[in-house]
DNA sequence: AATATTTGATTGAACGTTCATTCAATTGGG
DNA sequence: CCCAATTGAATGAACGTTCAATCAAATATT
């Protein structure tokens, strides 16, 4: 694939992800994503199948980029709570930092769009496998409760999405401070 | 408005209530609500103005339900962290127990039908009003620390959502005695 | 009591529009 | 000159909404 091809089909994702975000996936036609993305219509359907296809690539697209954030900074070498503190915060920020990445997730996540066989797709993500990797070696080494990850995930990243949504839409506006206090909230609230 | 009116109008409602769940919001249609509904297209506007009102009644109406469910065994009255273990399950159990709704309410909050106004229309329900009096009342009296109620709500209710979410799909099945210590982790991590 | 009138609920066909998708025609780099 | 990339008009289905016509029940008139 060209540089031009990568560049097309990434604005026909990015086109997508900005109409999604805005108007939800009730409101936004292929002729939108197309006039959105600065490309003609049918050229959608030489990247994708069909609209599902594309939404569910943008998806993937997407996570990846989530779950690659929550790295930074290796938290997995870092001692427990700092580590689940590290991660809390990079996915608030990721969040934060990037609303149209924010809003589309969460739509997707809560719609029919993320089948369970789809959702578990992403166990193939290196970065996310990561992340379960180091809360399982925490559990073994007895920091973390014996928890099912996706509890531990709920407790501590869920919480950290749901505020940062809070963030963007302006109904809270918490200092570091603040942010820091409730990172590391999290982080005990699953601790031995 | 007569018995059979209310049915009428009840029955839409849950037709759009069921069809969303099972189907998205961008699979929706009217046609489909009607016959889901056993009424005739044309009834539906003389129920609600279109199909946004038509949309955003069906969240008030099960929001309702759903506060309603919150207060059930009277936990204002309880002790901390008695009080918000009962909340806990109280959500916890109104999600399992009515999936339909618990799809539906997922999908309408994260999508951009919940605007922050008529979000925050929300505050004029009793039983939520209730709720964040009780709480308000816990941090005056020192037992929750200084939050904004809408974290307090995320870390503890909002846990319980998306955890019977996954029970709802099958994700997780955790134990009476795994949710009651669930339920306790989520009422401590945010007592003083 | 019988009959006429009014009312509002209800239907479903019809409307104009928009939808996802297709494909013949065009373009442009190798 | 070729072939893959790209266009955008065309297609038929489906969309939200409207509305003239029907219906049943309540109310008024005789």
């Amino acid at each position: 694939m060209t540089v031009e091809q990568l560049d097309k089909r990434s604005a026909i994702l990015q086109g997508t992800l900005e109409l999604i975000a805005e108007r939800g996936f009730h409101d936004t036609p292929m002729s939108k994503i197309a006039k959105k993305a600065g490309v003609s219509a049918g050229i959608i359907y030489h990247y994708f199948e069909n609209k599902d296809d594309l939404i569910h690539a943008l998806y993937d697209n997407v996570a990846g980029r989530f779950s690659k954030a929550l790295m930074i900074g290796n938290p997995s070498v870092m001692p427990y709570p700092k580590s689940m503190e590290t991660i809390w915060m990079n996915a608030f920020h990721y969040y934060v930092d990037n609303p149209t990445e924010a809003l589309f997730l969460e739509q997707y996540k809560s719609s029919p769009y993320a089948t369970v066989t789809h959702i578990n797709e992403l166990n193939g993500d290196k970065n996310f496998e990561a992340l379960i990797q180091m809360l399982q070696i925490n559990v073994e080494a007895g920091q973390i409760q014996q928890l099912h990850p996706m509890v531990i995930y709920t407790m501590t990243l869920g919480a950290a999405a749901q505020i940062a949504k809070y963030h963007i839409n302006g109904i809270l506006n918490m200092s570091n401070e603040q942010l820091q206090q409730t990172a590391n909230m999290c982080a005990l609230s699953i601790a031995k």
